[in-house]
DNA sequence: GTCTATACTACGATAGAC
DNA sequence: GTCTATCGTAGTATAGAC
């Protein structure tokens, strides 16, 4: 699939490059094809940024959808299905965070983050809003002494743990001296993770 | 100062538009000069975008410094002192990441920790170096029970939950429902950080 | 030190062949 | 649907005036 390829093309480039720094040209030609294609198929340099938004909304739903939206149903039971919900969901996250596959997404996403613009808004509602109401309706049920606005915090809060694996990576490297994060360290980190979360979760209000 | 006001630019503009998206021509106009004092000064647009990188470390150690080494000179005298110094410490960070001041040099370290280049070594030996050993030795000392390994990824995940609050703030404002972070959200998010750090540090070993 | 002028390259958009 | 060719604009670098 022609537009197929020139969507992960330009999604690396995108997330490398910036909106402004990456050009159809150089992505039209590592996707094979030529730099008319993009207008053909997208109408243009923006065209192609905001399909690229939409693709990686749908790639995240396709990894995480059904995970958060079993997570969610079972963690209505009890507080302790709720805890296990956000542990699961977080762990999720954090092995998306970790994936290599997952990589340039999330360069593309922290751009949007920093300047949001129409594309972030295609991101959000089709990716993130369900992942964080999710996660806001079990931390609420976990800690149910929390006000709503604490709860929220709280879901922010936990997700930075995660999210600190994919922004905060070439840091985390130099922490720990390592040149990349193997199977090993990732299960190292997804554990302190878990620990975190758990501690943070369980804690009853005195 | 001219060189200053040229650097300040340049971390904006290669924050916003990563360096092959920032022009230097609009830099130099933004700053009120001709494009050729870039090259006088610093070389040309690498030249410049090094400097931007020694700039922020230099701030950073500037805003940072001085509450780094009294936490973790203080944090040595007794577990309770380190606990407090991670919290000082971690309460530093999450003011920098809230801080609008910030906001560039924070974009422009993003980019690099996504493609370190020489800049992000820069930045790491510059201003990341010290706060992150300070905060893994104050965090050994905190949970003595924790293997060096799992002390540094405790360190890694409590800098996440601060780095969320710049690294994802269009998804921290569309969660909290507000257009931006204003004190009082800052001040309960603050307080919540505090609160997870608290219960992640002062956790006994069973 | 800071400016203008210029050389050269690469950009996005578009028209038109096939 | 995909290509080549071309247009106007904007990029960096550099030389030289002041």
């Amino acid at each position: 699939m022609l537009s197929e390829k020139l969507l992960n093309t330009a999604i690396d480039h995108f997330g490398r490059f910036g909106f402004e720094g990456a050009s159809t040209r150089a992505i039209a030609k590592a996707s094979g094809t030529a730099m008319s294609s993009i207008t053909y198929h997208f109408g243009g340099k923006e065209g192609l940024y905001l399909a690229a938004a939409d693709h990686i909304a749908a790639c995240i739903t396709a990894l995480q959808g059904e995970r958060v939206a079993a997570a969610r149903a079972a963690g209505r039971a009890s507080r302790d299905a709720a805890i296990q919900g956000v542990l699961g969901v977080l762990d999720g996250f954090a092995l998306m965070m970790l994936s290599a596959e997952a990589a340039p997404w999330a360069r593309f996403i922290t751009r949007e983050q920093q300047y949001p613009t129409e594309a972030f808004d295609r991101l959000y509602n089709g990716a993130m809003r369900t992942l964080s109401e999710a996660m806001i309706e079990l931390v609420s049920r976990a800690r149910p002494d929390l006000p709503e606005a604490e709860a929220k915090a709280t879901t922010i809060l936990l997700f930075g743990q995660a999210l600190v694996l994919r922004a905060g990576r070439a840091s985390v490297c130099r922490v720990l001296a390592v040149e990349r994060i193997d199977d090993s360290i990732a299960a190292l980190l997804r554990a302190r993770l878990r620990a975190n979360a758990l501690c943070i979760l369980s804690e009853t209000p005195q």
